[in-house]
DNA sequence: CCGTACACCGTACGACGTACGCTGTACGTA
DNA sequence: TACGTACAGCGTACGTCGTACGGTGTACGG
């Protein structure tokens, strides 16, 4: 038949670059379950079989997806107190991990990590040791802290919700009739007063990841 | 052809407990991949077809196998203080995620909360609520510990190993020298002294509960 | 001008979820 | 006793999945 030069639907050729970065549009467009290699490749105007040599395998995709999604955590600055520091980077890690819902399910069954994931951990510990955590501490609170974010981040990917007024829209339609008053009476006051109050997943972020900051501070040890 | 009386392997009739239970027993051995309707049904003596009388599809299979873990979660004790019970519930939590591990990277795909989710919910915030934290601040201290145990669940599914000395064995072996000293200097020193040290998951996850256990103490309002 | 390498593709296989329609049995009613 | 209905379970079939395997045309070094 007729092989082109290269393929010229979207773009002049693949690569592995181009093949991960249209996986995630897809995978963010439509939930990981949406991302198959024949739909991947029908975007990328190829073969199914033409992605397999750029990726050995699905699952070297997915790990390679998940790379690309630590790569784009803002790295934890320099140039401040390790509490700026800290919150900088953490804040950064739930808007990229909210942008891309899927990489959360993801990594539970990935073990190894990729380089941008090795990046992030050095300059987060790197940030720990300069403020003066002795190492086993550093440590203790490298796994608060990610346990927060992504522990965050997990419940909030399962929020039927994005936004506070959308809440407050299904709040009152939805969730409350669910909810038999005499079984449930701590639901339903929380309900309620958050009904009333307004909700934002930000705020809620930063009031637990403000309190565990302000907890680690006195476990320093230099000045 | 010739259909028994009942199902004959394993068990006397189906039912949506021994289908769920069998499912769970599946994922725990082989993962959520190897949890199909053809497997699960030939575990329980059954053709695939059958699974559907009990289930109306897997999607509600998932969600049912959710519900039952959430229900494996020890609620929390009403006879000590706020403290303790807090404490207890989260171990317990992190325990059963340990034990099903597959459950964790479903719960961001599962938006409804089965009754059993509920319940917890419902019996840990009349704890926070009892104990005197107001309303709003109880939702706050709800989202900090939840975060705190899932994101500690699922970093903990992602380490390639289970034990102490497992860890030891890898982290000399497998690790290290994956890490070249000069570009994660901290994560060497980080490494090197976990191997030294040994490494206990149960130990680091109650270090964090506690500070954060008592970091939420003075934000109580009554005594 | 030829040979080799590369980029890409078509086909095929086994497994998946599940729609649909069929069986044989149990049991209430006459 | 005979029959009707309800139900538990199954067989087959369709479309989709990941991917093994073996092409095929073009580019380029010799």
């Amino acid at each position: 038949m007729a092989a082109k030069k290269h393929s010229e639907a979207s773009g002049t050729g693949l690569s592995k670059q181009r093949v991960v970065a249209e996986a995630m549009r897809l995978a963010d467009r439509e939930g990981v379950d949406g991302l198959s290699m024949r739909r991947l490749a029908g975007a990328l105007g190829a073969g199914a079989m033409s992605l397999y040599h750029y990726v050995a395998s699905k699952e070297e995709l997915l790990d390679a997806m998940i790379d690309v999604v630590f790569g784009e955590i803002e790295l934890a600055p320099v140039d401040t107190d390790w509490q700026s520091a800290m919150r900088q980077r953490a804040v950064s890690t739930r808007q990229v991990l909210a942008r891309h819902p899927w990489a959360i399910g993801l990594l539970e069954s990935r073990t190894s990590p990729g380089p941008a994931n090795l990046r992030h951990h050095e300059a987060v510990t790197a940030c720990l040791r300069r403020a003066g955590f002795p190492v086993l501490m550093a440590t203790h609170a490298n796994w608060l802290l990610d346990s927060y974010v992504y522990g965050f981040a997990l419940q909030e990917a399962s929020l039927p919700f994005d936004t506070a007024e959308e809440f407050a829209d299904m709040g009152e339609e939805v969730y409350l009739p669910q909810l038999p008053p005499d079984e449930f009476p701590y639901l339903n006051e929380s309900a309620a007063a958050l009904v009333a109050a307004g909700y934002d997943p930000a705020e809620e972020f930063t009031f637990g990841l403000d309190l565990i900051l302000a907890a680690l501070e006195p476990l320093r040890v230099s000045a």
